[in-house]
RNA sequence: GGGCGCAUAGCUCAGCUGGUUAGAGCACCUGCCUUACAAGCAGGGGGUCGGCGGUUCGAGUCCGUCUGCGCCCACCA
């Protein structure tokens, strides 16, 4: 009963008028789709940005630029892979897509690879050696001092290593960035945008300078900003001190006794009775006989060590505090190398303190507060043994000890720290962007509320953006702070190190009566919080900021909400009164199978070059795509074997429909599977349209992929023998028909998810690049068609997956032959079944189908038919 | 200590505004060389939806509470 199928069905297709030259190889793979076509996109600039597109047509995102520290990780690729989804999609809706790359290859993490990697250390007082050459062994330990400019120029050079094997594997990746709209964050446009806004924020006011206790790092010998800081368990002792007054001793309790020479005041409690006696009273502070008042301060906690505090200059943040609210003196010890003033303090003058301290001078505050200790234990200071303890620090997140408080001068912009209606107005900014996940919104919050000071924006460093300004020296050399010399916006970028400010000569730099360079650089978030400006082109290139400002997007981590998010928002305020996009996405990380953040210290990093190459980048970023928005997803490799799994399906089948003569002829669907069919796939366009519009991408892949697969198994299965033929010319014509519109529309609906695949299958029967299609759009696929007519497919694949089971159940082949099938169901169902009998009779090989009404989900009995004797 | 998130099959996860016997993929088991794909196809077993209360005719879904896990922030006397 079956009809004979010869191949002719190849001539058939030449034939059909649509068709174009089937170019479908015989053996499709998936291997080496990368190279190929990342290389034909680049030829063809299929994701160049076309500037001629207005604002409205305009679809702008504010790519987060990877550190250039070395390598990417999986987690990269993950989150980059979500970026990229929603940029495809967006192109293919019709926006124009700016979507530009950076590199972050500014500031400390460079200079630590640098230094590490090329056996250097930048002395600024060196003199540029133009024929310098790193070591060619590298020794970090014995590091070969030279210039800041050497220094800078081997910056350079490694960040332009990294940097190229970063764009390699974003493009095997297949991310539709515009690689003509590359950038750098210590490149000339980020250093003029950063001094730019930064004289802006200065004239306005936002900006300012001022000498305050900062947070500071003793190894790295610069000052951090809150938005840095990392709080970490750090072993330590209580030591109970006596203070002497003259009503006796006063016990108190410090972790840091080597601060007991920086000692301002004790604090205790208002309304602790213990200490009330003594508040407006001195005592003595032990070893040292310095006197220091008893204070009484509300954030003293009377049930925290001794119920009295310790006041030094400084300590920590309380201690800041306290020195500000009770205008108390500053009495530092700490220098900024982490060591104890070599000099001894005028207030320990007298002899027996001089002497005293002359043996903590120099030495670390590690080994000071031993000194100190053991002093204390001989004076007969310290009460009973220093007992252990488990306590918080904060360190500079890129640092290894503990950080200090010294007073120093620092740049500052305001955040709202300081002032509770800007912190209220930068709560409202985060309320104007819409968060993925809507969530994520608290983080920010949750930091804005919890500010402490104004952003500290400039380091002590040398590998970053200078402070385009400089300071008159007065007639002893001093620099006069109060009236800085700025550069010119026309200058900019400007060095202030080799440039001379206005009304100068070079001859004056650095000497009495002449200028002074601010030696300072800026915080990496300083340049950071521009990246919309700088990618958009601010003040540099009017037009294209005007198409592309504000943007649309910021896909970014949750962890950096407090830095860059944050920190964006405030430049975007300041400059342009408005927020920087309209919304802001926020991935999850890639944590390894025990649910352990991948990190390098922990050894767990998966290489993405490897995955990559195993299973293909579109395996890869099926896996990705699973990743829903800011939730953390466990790397597992088993998942991509079912990513690539999915893509070579999609070439076979897609092969198997091209190959069954599928033509574009909207006209030919008549067959009421065929309508039924494009009428389910048009709900499928609809779900994955309103889902990729919400970021939710994992939703519409997942939809997208399920219908793909019931298309495979059901689909196609039934139409086979039609499509052949099997029912004539215009019953085949309908199937092809089908095929071809299914199969453009699913390609196009996979293609922000598999680029490669689909552009593979693409190029076999259609012009141009998959994606610059357009999306699909559901109308034309269930116009016209009613709810019943819709699921003639299911029900009838209801009745095929029955047939299925009696063979699989009778453990016989699926080409056994049925003598008879009884379709049991409620009758609309029966009715539907009827309309696609012939189908699936072909399919399951079926000689008679019966119908007979009955109850429920419509279902078959089948009676197998008995092999005939040879 | 404050905030946020998560807890559903061995694993990874769906389950929208509460409504018929709780779903998918992987893994597992049983079959099938069927001319797109054996890196395939068909079928199957497997869950008292973290615990305890409550609202409701009805709760995985809402409310309260507890427990566990994760993340962000705070915590240096």
């Amino acid at each position: 009963m079956r009809p004979t199928i010869g191949f002719g069905v190849m001539d058939q297709q030449t034939t059909a008028p649509a068709a174009l030259p089937a170019q479908v190889p015989d053996k499709p793979t998936v291997d080496g789709l990368e190279a190929r076509w990342s290389a034909v996109w680049e030829e063809q600039g299929t994701y160049r940005f076309d500037r001629s597109k207005t604002r409205e047509q305009v679809f702008s995102i504010d790519t987060p630029p990877p550190t250039v520290s070395g390598s990417l990780h999986v987690g990269h690729v993950f989150s980059y892979t979500h970026t990229d989804i929603v940029a495809r999609y967006q192109r293919m809706r019709g926006r124009e897509v700016f979507y530009p790359m950076g590199w972050d290859d500014n500031g400390l993490p460079t200079e630590r690879r640098v230094q590490h990697d090329y056996g250097v250390k930048c002395d600024p007082s060196l003199p540029y050696d133009p024929d310098f050459t790193p070591p060619e062994k590298p020794d970090a330990k014995k590091p070969v001092h030279i210039s800041r400019r050497n220094f800078i120029e081997l910056c350079e050079t490694w960040t332009e290593t990294v940097e190229q094997a970063y764009e390699d594997l974003w493009r095997s990746v297949g991310l539709s960035v515009d690689w003509t709209q590359k950038y750098t964050t210590i490149g000339e446009a980020s250093i003029a945008a950063s001094q730019r806004a930064f004289l802006r924020n200065l004239a306005r006011g936002e900006a300012y300078q001022q000498e305050a206790p900062s947070l500071w790092d003793v190894t790295f010998q610069t000052a951090v900003a809150q938005a840095e800081l990392e709080a970490r368990d750090y072993p330590g002792h209580f030591h109970r001190v006596a203070f002497h007054g003259d009503g006796g001793p006063v016990e108190i309790e410090t972790t840091r006794p080597e601060l007991i020479p920086a000692c301002v005041a004790l604090i205790a409690h208002p309304d602790d009775e213990r200490y009330q006696p003594l508040f407006g009273s001195t005592v003595r502070s032990p070893l040292f006989g310095v006197e220091v008042p008893v204070l009484a301060h509300p954030a003293a906690e009377p049930d925290k060590g001794a119920g009295i505090a310790m006041c030094c200059t400084f300590g920590d943040l309380t201690d800041v505090m306290w020195w500000r609210e009770l205008d108390l003196p500053v009495r530092s010890v700490v220098g900024r190398d982490g060591r104890l003033l070599r000099d001894t303090p005028e207030w320990l003058s007298d002899p027996a303190a001089s002497t005293a301290y002359a043996e903590l001078a120099g030495k670390t505050t590690f080994s000071a507060r031993t000194a100190v200790v053991e002093a204390l234990r001989a004076s007969g200071d310290l009460r009973g043994e220093p007992v252990p303890t488990q306590r918080m620090a904060n360190f500079y997140e890129n640092g290894d000890k503990p950080l200090e408080i010294v007073t120093s001068r620092q740049w500052y912009i305001r955040n709202g720290g300081r002032d509770e209606a800007l912190r209220q107005k930068f709560v409202e900014r985060g309320r104007e962007i819409t968060w993925v996940p809507d969530f994520m919104r608290h983080r920010y919050e949750n930091w804005v509320n919890g500010l402490q000071g104004d952003w500290l924006v400039s380091r002590q460093r040398f590998f970053g953006v200078p402070f385009p300004v400089w300071y008159r020296l007065d007639a002893e050399g001093q620099p006069v702070h109060d009236e800085p010399l700025l550069a010119g916006e026309a200058d900019l970028p400007v060095d202030p190190a080799s440039a001379v400010p206005a009304g100068f000569t070079e001859e004056q730099r650095d000497v009495p009566g002449g200028f002074t360079a601010d030696p300072d650089v800026m915080d990496t978030w300083a340049t950071s919080s521009l990246s919309p400006q700088v990618v958009c082109g601010w003040e540099r290139d009017p037009d294209l900021f005007a198409r592309t400002f504000p943007m649309d997007m910021r896909p970014q981590a949750h962890e950096i909400i407090r830095t860059w998010l944050f920190s964006t928002v405030v430049r975007a305020h300041y400059e342009h009164g408005t927020v920087p996009w309209s919304s802001a996405a926020i991935s999850g990380f890639v944590v390894d199978p025990e649910r352990k953040k991948m990190s390098k210290s922990k050894g767990n990093v998966v290489v993405p070059t490897d995955v990559l190459e195993r299973y293909g980048s579109d395996a890869v970023r099926w896996r990705a795509a699973g990743a829903r928005p800011g939730m953390d997803s466990p790397f597992d490799e088993a998942q991509m074997k079912i990513g690539r799994r999915l893509a070579i399906k999609i070439l076979n089948a897609s092969k198997f429909a091209l190959t069954l003569g599928a033509a574009e002829d909207p006209a030919a669907v008549s067959d009421p599977l065929d309508r039924s069919l494009l009428a389910v796939l048009a709900g499928v366009v609809r779900e994955a349209t309103e889902a990729l519009d919400e970021y939710e991408y994992t939703r519409a892949l997942e939809v997208t992929e399920s219908f793909f697969w019931s298309f495979c198994d059901d689909y196609l299965e039934l139409v086979k023998d039609r499509a052949y033929g099997g029912r004539g010319e215009a019953a085949a014509a309908s199937a092809k028909a089908t095929l071809a519109t299914a199969l453009s529309v699913q390609l196009r609906l996979f293609a922000p998810f598999l680029p490669f695949v689909t552009e593979e299958v693409w190029s076999w029967w259609q012009e141009g690049s998959v994606h610059r299609s357009a999306w699909p759009r559901h109308e034309p696929l269930d116009d016209g068609i009613t709810a019943d007519e819709a699921e003639v497919l299911r029900d009838t694949s209801l009745v095929l997956a029955a047939v299925r089971k009696a063979k699989s159940e009778a453990k016989t082949s699926m080409r056994a032959d049925v003598a008879q099938a009884v379709v049991r169901g409620p009758e609309a169902s029966l009715d539907r079944v009827r309309r696609a009998a012939e189908d699936l009779r072909a399919a399951g090989r079926i000689a008679t189908l019966a119908f007979e009404p009955g109850d429920g989900v419509v279902t078959a009995s089948v009676e197998l038919a008995v092999a005939d004797p040879v």
